[in-house]
DNA sequence: CGAATTCTAAATGTCTGACAATTTAAACAC
DNA sequence: GTGTTTAAATTGTCAGACATTTAGAATTCG
């Protein structure tokens, strides 16, 4: 830390960076008090709202929080799981929005990533996992329910799901790969005969976690891979059909 | 996007987020052209060193480029794979060291999650990836490797495995369980008896890739979780019991 | 007429100085 | 001692100015 060659970036940026790499490096501990902007803007020689512009940035990163008053200032922040986990499921979806990431690619890794955590969970889950499931099976059967609703639905019943696994390193991972799959889900406009083959296999996943099974759990995880996917595929057929064939309503 | 109601945070964050929305939703495509801090700060009623900050705290997030010069200005970034790679891992890696998470949990999530990729990885991977882990697994079994140089090896061979499952997605995820497992992993000091080990679980899984027999590395990477879980445990144990006995060197 | 050069304007990057708002802690009165 | 007041430190915000970079228009020259 406090060392800025001449380079050609803005200073902010350098002196961000500066920081940011100490914090990384664990030259500062969590809840550590920053210099104050007035003494940062003497180390590294530059004018106030230029040190104000680079902890603007850490602040962005949730790597420091700033408090003002006597004694306030910024300090280093530890990184919660909320936090961490809000900005991944952004980041995730941002990820596969920006970047026309294809429902197959996408569908795959949730589902295969998923598959890494049924048999864990199989072993682990608690009677509070079994009921939200339980409970968004039930969600899921509502006649009148919108396709958004059931995607929502859907998501925390494979959240719960993940989560039974009762490892937060992987529910944090899987939290992007799913969450960040709810926009290309909610493209598919499920039947009443689709919910009924989704929740029915959803039940078989939640038996089987009861059971302990794992290898059921996995036999119907597959089941709704290749589903979901066959879904994906006619939704993104009609897609385009609409697409090549001019607007007939307007 | 545009409204700013009186709130107690800071406007920079407020009108970070009330651009930052706008980007997500999808109100603003890829590359276009935010107004320019004179006309936010006009928009907001704030004034441009406040819009700065905003900006720079989006900058910080990889949501913005900025340009210099006329017709230059603040433009909407197509977050690339990268950046986000970059991005997750650093916050893996934070999250982990800053949590406390133990060996068993990362180490569990790490695998669990990379037994997910093997049968995709075992079809797909090309003979790109198959020489890759096969140099990997050569530079392993030098005698004069440091430990540091041993763990990144082992990096660079997982990371090859993951990648040839041909799916970014799941490559983006699994990015930050495997990179971020890594200063835990350097905390262990190998024996040769150990690598010896490694080296050999290494050689099974790339010889069932190269055979595309996805049951034979899954054997292969489930022996080489619980051996790298019985390692780690002896290394915790070694630490600790380094910390309840005073130092004796001193 | 075309091409190279120069000029200009727009935009971000940076600085100075000031004031407002907030919070802690010391000073003071009772 | 306890409660109140005051002062100081620190971040938040603003205004105005200048520097730097860049694209494009204007100009000049072959």
């Amino acid at each position: 830390m406090k060392i800025d060659p001449k380079s050609s970036a803005d200073l902010s940026a350098q002196i961000a960076k500066s920081i940011r790499d100490a914090i990384i490096n664990g030259e500062m501990d969590v809840d550590t008090r920053l210099p104050s902007e007035a003494e940062l803007s003497e180390q590294f020689d530059v004018s106030r709202p230029t040190v104000r512009e680079a902890l603007k940035r850490l602040a962005a990163q949730n790597l420091i929080r700033t408090q003002r008053g006597a004694s306030g200032g910024a300090f280093v922040r530890r990184l919660s799981y909320q936090d961490a986990y809000a900005n991944h499921i952004t980041t995730s979806t941002l990820l596969l929005s920006m970047n026309a990431v294809d429902f197959e690619t996408a569908c795959e890794a949730r589902y295969a990533l998923e598959r890494a955590c049924a048999p864990l969970s199989a072993v682990r889950r608690t009677p509070d996992h079994l009921a939200t499931m339980r409970a968004e099976i039930h969600r899921q059967s509502q006649p009148g329910l919108s396709d958004e609703s059931f995607c929502d639905s859907d998501v925390a019943f494979h959240r719960a799901l993940v989560d039974g696994a009762d490892n937060p390193v992987l529910s944090y991972q899987l939290a992007g790969a799913v969450e960040a799959m709810q926009p290309l889900m909610n493209m598919i406009t499920f039947t009443a005969r689709n919910r009924e083959m989704i929740v029915g296999l959803h039940t078989r996943i939640a038996d089987a976690l009861d059971e302990k099974e794992p290898a059921l759990a996995d036999t119907a995880l597959a089941e709704l891979t290749a589903y979901t996917l066959q879904l994906g595929e006619e939704a993104m057929a009609a897609r385009d059909a609409r697409a090549a064939k001019p607007d007939t309503t307007s």
